[in-house]
DNA sequence: CCCGCCGAGAGGCACGTTTCTGCATGATCA
DNA sequence: TGATCATGCAGAAACGTGCCTCTCGGCGGG
């Protein structure tokens, strides 16, 4: 405002000459801008300037037009964005993050992506979990950036090549350099899976893999199992271990002894071998809970093997998202931790936090799971028509 | 503003100030740059004048000396770096891209994926050839963005906001709006999936579909099929459209009646009905090959229901990147479309075409299929002793 | 008649890099 | 002894937006 003084010095005196000379100076900057929009007709893309001049308005205008911003009178507005679609005019991601620090970009890291071999078992809740997140964040204007769980991956760090609003991080492991770098950059992490040791992330989303666990057991007990085997990972992850203590704590409570077999998750050929070493032992159960998607087919085979029949001589469960094992022979009993919803919930609680929406509800989110009951965990199955009250007396 | 004060007080005064006044508004610009790097002690991220500040440099020495670009003695080079890392300094990848006009992201397509049910069929073929194209990518220093096929999918066009090198779009449909916008910012476009029409793509990458149904068309009659049907889908994409036409052609060049069921194949459900259409027909088939990947399992059940054994009473044979076919009973013959090396291979083009590297071959790659052969496509199963030397006369 | 308000729009700085140009300083060479 | 040249670095112009500040004409009211 004290600038407005000058001007009106500048209108009582009639140096005028000097003004000139000033306002060229100061105009300089201006000036070579605006005289040189030869740039124009350079390969690619119109800006805002070419957009500018075409409509014969400012590029504060053009702006304040195409966001629906200033005060301006719905003609303008209209022939300003009429001029910006004939030109074929596209703002530039780049410079609006640029100006805005929002890129609208949502980082999704999977546990060791880059090297190729990662977590194959969880394959299909990867998948479901991703792609339910992908639309979730869709919806709200974002979208997804597939990032690996190594920081220093190729020659270039991709990560400081991208400029992130939020990170999704499943099942971050414990004390995770990503994670600890992002939040110290004042980057929002919400993880998929409650975060191990004392991982600062924003928010989390998880199941109640114990209660689930405790659930299945005492469902395959009610159905007639005295000795639950368990197929579980080498790994240390949080789902394998609460999974494998809740199957020990479940044990120790109903005077049964553990059962079980583990291999390293990551490796799909291991898991038939172990299916085939639960099911050789001395002590063979007489029901199995198997923590990964193909466990299911892969007990399933050994149990062929070994002539025993599935619901009679063994019952089955196993933790999937695949619809094959609704019509397997014969269908078997799945647990489902319900990506999709894990996905959602996920981006919302990020999105809420990149957009600063206060939230009612506490920053952890665990959401239900569901089994699927199907043949493999019934003694009578609904519509075979054998021997009609057997007692469930097992083996 | 106090400069503003102090400009009006020049402007009293004559002759010689007026000049200054013009270097000083001319100046302005530059003063207050250079005096007020104060935001430094802002939140968050310290940018690379700060580094240049306190490593005593210039900032053209900072981004030289981290971007191994200028000639510095290796001193200077080790200095800025460790100022750099003690800084916890991240370079702002917005204003990189802007600079320098490249995003290091590449986007990924799939079809209408925002809308929910997207071609749930592919769905194993899809993760396994993104998971490949994520590790291509990565390995040469780009990352994946998942974007939706259609480009206003919700409030904001998502296509817009971000900064892309190029797109990879999988099945891109007749004319697709999206990759023509594309390729007229001059953003280069490789599809998976032999592009329909004129689609002014890239290059492309496919299998010979043809071929591949040929080939297999050919195992199930060496391997005793007299009648063989086909489990097909009602959309019109490239990949239903060569393989119905492939199944066709062999049949008018054999003299088979063709024997086929169509149904919308993103309808989980109505694969397992049309597959028991398909041995329903009093036309009945001796060998079904499916075109989407659960149809082995439908037509699994399917047969089960109608007391057919397979492979003796029929052959099966489905198009599954599934693990799950290997030990189903009886495992199930598949074709692999092999989506990893097609994903390795679209990345591969795509980054050699925004890096212009020149191509000896053609911007067309067809990879080839694999038929993996299992017992439910022989008619001697290798390992069974049953009675020898039977004669494979259907029916 | 003057002051202030309001609508409509223009000017220009800042975001944080990369990079082109240019300026010293010593070393080499005719 | 100057001319040439490599070395080591600094200045500053873009890149294309968004937004804050300011101008200007018109108008109603004191």
């Amino acid at each position: 405002m004290p600038l407005g003084g000058c001007i009106c010095d500048r209108a009582n005196y009639p140096s005028e000459p000097y003004y000139r000379l000033a306002m060229t100076a100061a105009g300089k900057h201006q000036v070579s801008r605006t005289e040189t929009p030869r740039r124009n007709g350079r390969q690619g893309r119109a800006g805002i300037r070419d957009v500018a001049a075409a409509a014969g308005v400012s590029i504060t205008t053009v702006s304040d037009a195409l966001n629906g911003k200033g005060r301006l009178p719905e003609a303008t507005r209209r022939h300003v964005r009429e001029v910006a679609e004939r030109l074929g005019y596209r703002p530039s991601a780049a410079a609006r993050t640029l100006r805005t620090g929002k890129s609208g970009l949502i980082g999704l890291t999977v546990t060791t992506y880059g090297d190729e071999p990662f977590t194959f078992t969880e394959f299909a809740y990867f998948a479901e979990m991703a792609r339910a997140a992908t639309s979730a964040a869709l919806a709200r204007g974002y979208a997804l950036v597939i990032l690996p769980a190594t920081s220093r991956h190729s020659t270039v760090d991709v990560w400081s090549n991208v400029a992130l609003d939020g990170t999704v991080v499943i099942d971050p492991s414990d004390q995770d350099p990503v994670v600890t770098e992002l939040v110290r950059q004042g980057v929002p992490v919400v993880s998929d899976g409650r975060p191990a040791g004392s991982l600062p992330v924003t928010a989390w989303v998880d199941n109640d893999h114990r209660a689930a666990v405790l659930d299945l057991l005492d469902h395959l007990a009610a159905a007639g199992a005295r000795r639950i085997g368990l197929l579980t990972g080498t790994t240390t992850d949080t789902y394998t271990r609460l999974s494998t203590t809740a199957y020990l704590h479940w044990c120790e409570r109903v005077g049964q002894d553990p059962v079980y077999e583990s291999y390293p998750a990551h490796d799909p050929c291991a898991g038939a071998v172990a299916a085939d070493r639960l099911l050789a032992r001395p002590d063979r159960p007489d029901a199995v809970y198997g923590l990964f998607d193909p466990n299911g087919t892969d007990l399933l085979a050994a149990a062929r093997r070994y002539g025993l029949r599935v619901p009679e001589d063994l019952l089955l469960v196993c933790c999937s998202e695949s619809t094959v094992y609704a019509s397997t022979e014969p269908p078997i009993t799945t647990l489902s931790l319900k990506p999709r919803r894990i996905g959602t919930a996920v981006v919302q609680l990020l999105i809420d936090a990149i957009e600063g929406v206060e939230h009612d509800g506490p920053l952890e989110q665990v959401i239900p799971t569901e089994l699927i009951v199907r043949t493999s965990s019934q003694r009578r199955p609904p519509r075979t028509t054998v021997s009609a009250p057997r007692s469930p007396a097992g083996d």
